[in-house]
DNA sequence: AGCTTTTATGAGTGTATGCGCATACTAACG
DNA sequence: CGTTAGTATGCGCATACACTCATAAAAGCT
């Protein structure tokens, strides 16, 4: 069992990638490589301030990182976990449906 | 890039997750192996009511299961993808961890 | 049938937070 | 310096949801 400060800081990790916001721009910034928030303002249609914040969330929690050029700030992501989470948990999605058709198609 | 609609799935699942009572009630049966809802009254101390409407939604996203036993009803964790995705984020905690570390010491 | 025990759910409350608007800060350039 | 462009943040609104209380539903017992 994980202890209750263990299990706050999954809980809390989560809730970073449970906001389909966030994880949108984290997907965002892997597939680019790196933007600037005008970009991505462009790629995801998200006002400035939200976009700031999200950023701001998710660089404290380690997950991307930025560089000033400038004005300009450039946003990357910072690595791999959230892709190897999400295709954790999309393989259990496809399970899921293919176990549902199947007893959809037996029953 | 996923689809906007698999990123509404991911983030679904992972706000599953967020809840640390959830995430407790996870780890609980899975330790335990299965328990009825008097043991995770014990076990939490969360409220029945509580208890019934977070391993509701644990059960329709197919991460618990229960069966009956008289009036009482008997729940199980059905499978290793939450210790899969704790696994990964508790090595990227002790990662950074030890990077915050040692970037301390050479400072 | 009623009675008891266990679980599920309707209703209500309080808190957290996503999101935008306006604005303050920061950095380059004239 | 002042102006302009880019970014962060205080504030407010709306909504989502965790959580409780009370109650209904389900299953066994007499």
């Amino acid at each position: 069992m994980p202890s209750p400060q263990l299990l706050e800081e999954f809980s809390q990790f989560f809730r970073l990638l449970s906001e389909p916001a966030r994880l949108q721009l984290l997907c965002q910034l892997k597939h680019s490589g790196s933007m600037d928030v005008a970009g991505l303002i462009e790629a995801t249609g998200f006002s400035q301030s939200h976009i700031s914040r999200q950023l701001g969330q998710l660089q404290r929690a380690g997950l991307v990182s930025c560089e000033r050029d400038g004005v300009r700030t450039i946003w990357s992501a910072d690595n791999d976990l959230v892709d190897d989470l999400c295709n954790l948990v999309q393989n259990r999605l496809r399970q899921r449906l293919e176990a549902q058709l199947q007893s959809l198609a037996a029953g």
